[in-house]
DNA sequence: GCAATACGTCAACATGGCTGACATAAAATC
DNA sequence: GATTTTATGTCAGCCATGTTGACGTATTGC
């Protein structure tokens, strides 16, 4: 970023900064196609904003446990595995990699790692014992509680500083962008409160 | 996800799932370090669902551009640059890694391929004709509109469903969520509004 | 003139994705 | 009971994108 001063100005040219807080305030017009001149760029100003907040919030939110999961050698993608298995105790081996999106065999090599360093432990399923069922080790729950501790102090004093308001918002936008299988899945595991389909 | 249901629910146990509604509800307990029983365990639970939710949303926001780069051969790192300098015509090398927070080798092996395939070009700086301001071509602006619209169709209607208040409240968290040097950077380009330090 | 700066490049390596093919055990079905 | 499907693992190789370290080249500025 620096001193980025873009010479060209385009789209918002015309429209002051301030104008630009008025977001989605023809409701009836953003929500059909057919919307007038302005509020269209309005628009696209709006969604670039909140396209470089997603980047920028990301970036900084994953930049602190990286680096220090990097000096056990361990990185993101282990984090990942320790953070959704202590979350979920029990968890299948399928339903990891569907949280992750990811292929079995790139999951298998953390996952390996992680098992062979003890983080993580398996157990057959009881009813069907073809799963692997997974769970952290002490010693997992302990990396992961300190892991878990930086992230902890970074969003929280996020979201005391925006205000309870603020983090429902923020609560309703990121479901809205999530995929719809995992926004209701999401919502019925946690308390589903006024959600982007509305309760 | 699927059918997960821990087994074990910690933390939370106590709390009835509607409880958890009530986030940083005591003012002062949530802002100072001394914390009652309960608040502390209903701020991790707030946390952790804040922490999913990056994850989730960045997840699925990344997943359609990239399905639509790959055909092209190309990925989010060459979207990134195309991105940045779209958004900021005539930014220095510079500038970009400072907003990439990526080294300068790899850095050029992506900028490199946009150059050699005409979607950016290079131009000496007229002060200092060591800097290499970077725009991009019109092949470059299509292919970044292209991308652009994808990820502006799900972000506006995320936007959308949830309104203008949470969309506030969505920046709010997210510049909380970013490095303060870069967040006051983003608050002096465009309009500020109520951050999260106030004004 | 010389040091610092902006940028580029070569080489090697690590992480974490991917595909494809194949293996095994347990469950489910015919 | 034999067969098929499912859950999981594994080997092998490839690709994208990050890293470090070393070095080169203009250009600027003291």
């Amino acid at each position: 970023m620096a001193d980025i001063k873009s010479p060209e100005s385009r789209s918002n040219s015309v429209f002051s900064v301030t104008d630009a807080n008025r977001h989605t305030s023809p409701p009836a017009a953003t929500a059909s196609p057919k919307v007038a001149a302005n509020p269209l760029f309005l628009r696209e100003e709006e969604i670039r904003q909140g396209i470089e907040l997603l980047f920028y919030a990301y970036r900084d939110f994953t930049a602190e446990a990286d680096a220090f999961l990097d000096k056990l050698g361990l990185g993101r993608a282990h984090h990942r595995c320790l953070y959704f298995i202590g979350r979920n105790p029990g968890l299948k081996v399928s339903d990891l990699l569907a949280i992750l999106r990811i292929t079995k065999q790139s999951l298998s090599r953390v996952l390996g790692d992680l098992i062979e360093q003890g983080y993580v432990e398996q157990a057959p399923g009881l009813r069907d014992r073809r799963q692997r069922l997974l769970s952290l080790t002490e010693k997992g729950a302990g990396l992961e509680r300190d892991v878990f501790e930086l992230q902890r102090s970074l969003i929280a004093r996020a979201f005391r500083d925006s205000g309870a308001e603020a983090v429902d918002g923020f609560r309703q936008v990121m479901l809205g962008i999530m995929e719809p299988g995992d926004r209701t899945k999401f919502l019925q595991r946690h308390g589903r409160r006024k959600g982007p389909q509305g309760v």
